[in-house]
RNA sequence: GCCGGGGUAGCUCAGCCGGUAGAGCGCCGGGCUGUUAACCCGGUGGUCGGGGGUUCGAGUCCCCUCCCCGGCGCCA
């Protein structure tokens, strides 16, 4: 059994090989049938033909369509009008499955495309997508044990928020009701106290009906905790991590984004660090001089992201935004106790907000302030309120979304296609 | 939640001032020994998203409703 891509490799021609995986596209004319046969590695060109094949064997060839899955066995020749310049002649078939006529063809509209999500992730589109996230998330896990973070394992099932409870997914529990995680911050905050350095791959969940093209319901959550990091030292591991991912899939990943039709020009920046920094101040000064109608105080919209991100050819920073536009955990510039120590990662060309991070407040009575201040109840945060009575340290993390980084470096115009079954604005199908 | 666009054959769509449903592709049958979205001939194809109303007559006009897509807000 050899892999389509070592047809256009390792075996030269008159080789004999067997293949199998599925027709990814047939034409019949006359006595030759012409079959792309796809595997996870490729495509190439399967002739059958009349006299090559047992007697047989030919009634059944000829009923073969698109997706149909077989095994074939033949001899590699090269041939300039074979796409890639190489073909395998059959000289003998097993067939699997001849499949119902397949529904996409290529000319589908979205919502049909959607519900056929199960037929769609085998394009090759889907499949380059599905092999640069791959990719990324190796390479995250890659640094961050290479650099001594401990990887642990937080809860799905929550009691609590963390980002406001609008936006909760809300699941039976016995008798009781809980939570499906929006973020595991609150639990590695926990976890520092004993590994120090900590971080957590896991789903997490938003109920918001967003109809954006940034957002899921359910998507991968990178997050990391460290005790003793102030915020610089977070800012420094999230751009290393980003550099690092974007390497490894300009490494690995060539042939992906050729087929997306990436421009990795684009991408070559970002492998350089540190990447810029400004304040939320110099933000707002600069969306000014652009022309915004934005005041000192009002949140970044989509519309600001975007145009931040004309001034950089590469993920940069903005930091040190108004405390009443963050979340409760995130402390205080001592310096200027209307903005807090956090910041968001931006990436260029538009894509916008990837990583979202802070020194969280580690003063019991501070927190506790906060925590009226916003409206909340003290109880619901007693566990969380605890670790800042027992050996409070200054401790900082971020969580990166690992679906707006695959669509940020694999230049996609939809998050969805940066996850294989995308839950957003509702649908759960298939 | 708000704003905009849409739902007609398996798919992509057309359907004018209301007059009784169309095309291309697919599929089926036939032909073709180099196809690249193959081609040629013949055939097949419909709760016009759902409900109600106006009308002699509704895909078309009116009301209600469901679903989908794009944008904003929220965030990673």
């Amino acid at each position: 059994m050899v892999e389509v891509r070592e047809i256009f490799s390792k075996y030269g021609p008159d080789s004999q090989v067997v293949v199998r995986g599925w027709v990814h596209r047939v034409f019949k004319v006359g006595g030759k049938i012409f079959a792309w046969v796809r595997d996870p590695t490729g495509v190439v060109q399967v002739v059958f033909e009349k006299s090559s094949i047992p007697e047989d064997v030919w009634p059944k060839v000829k009923k073969l369509t698109r997706e149909s899955s077989l095994e074939v066995e033949g001899v590699v020749r090269e041939d300039p009008r074979a796409p890639g310049g190489r073909e395998v002649l059959a000289k003998n078939v097993k067939i699997y499955c001849i499949s119902p006529p397949f529904p996409i063809r290529g000319k589908e509209d979205i919502e049909f495309l959607l519900n056929v999500r199960h037929l769609w992730l085998r394009s090759r589109r889907m499949t380059a997508i599905m092999k640069i996230k791959h990719t990324v998330l190796e390479a995250l896990r890659e640094w961050l044990l290479k650099e001594g973070w401990w990887e642990v394992t937080p809860p799905i099932l929550t009691c609590s928020a963390v980002e406001g409870g609008a936006t909760l997914f809300e699941v039976k529990y016995f008798d009781k009701k809980a939570y499906l995680s929006q973020s595991a911050q609150l639990y590695l905050e926990v976890l520092i106290y004993s590994l120090g350095k900590v971080w957590s791959l896991t789903p997490s969940f938003r109920a918001e009906k967003s109809r954006t093209r940034r957002h899921l319901s359910e998507y991968w959550h990178l997050e990391i905790e460290g005790a003793w990091y102030d915020m610089e030292d977070t800012m420094k591991v999230a751009e290393e991590l980003v550099a690092h991912a974007v390497r490894r899939v300009l490494e690995e990943r060539r042939e992906e984004l050729q087929l997306l039709g990436r421009d990795v020009s684009k991408l070559e920046p970002a492998l350089e660090t540190p990447y810029p920094r400004i304040t939320y101040d110099e933000a707002i000064e600069r969306l000014k001089r652009k022309g915004f109608n934005i005041e000192w105080g009002d949140d970044l919209g989509a519309d600001e992201e975007r145009a931040l991100t004309q001034d950089f050819s590469k993920p940069f920073f903005v930091t040190h935004f108004p405390k009443k536009i963050k979340a409760f955990y995130m402390k205080l510039d001592p310096n200027r106790p209307d903005v807090v120590l956090g910041y968001d990662l931006l990436a260029p060309e538009g894509y916008g907000e990837i990583i979202g991070g802070s020194q969280r407040e580690d003063d019991y009575g501070k927190l506790l302030a906060r925590i009226r201040e916003e409206g909340m109840d003290p109880k619901d945060y007693e566990w969380y309120l605890d670790l800042r009575k027992y050996g409070s340290v200054p401790h900082s993390g971020f969580g990166l979304g690992v679906e707006r980084l695959v669509m940020w470096v694999a230049g996609l115009d939809h998050i969805r296609d940066a996850t294989p079954f995308p839950r957003w604005r509702g649908r759960i199908y298939p």
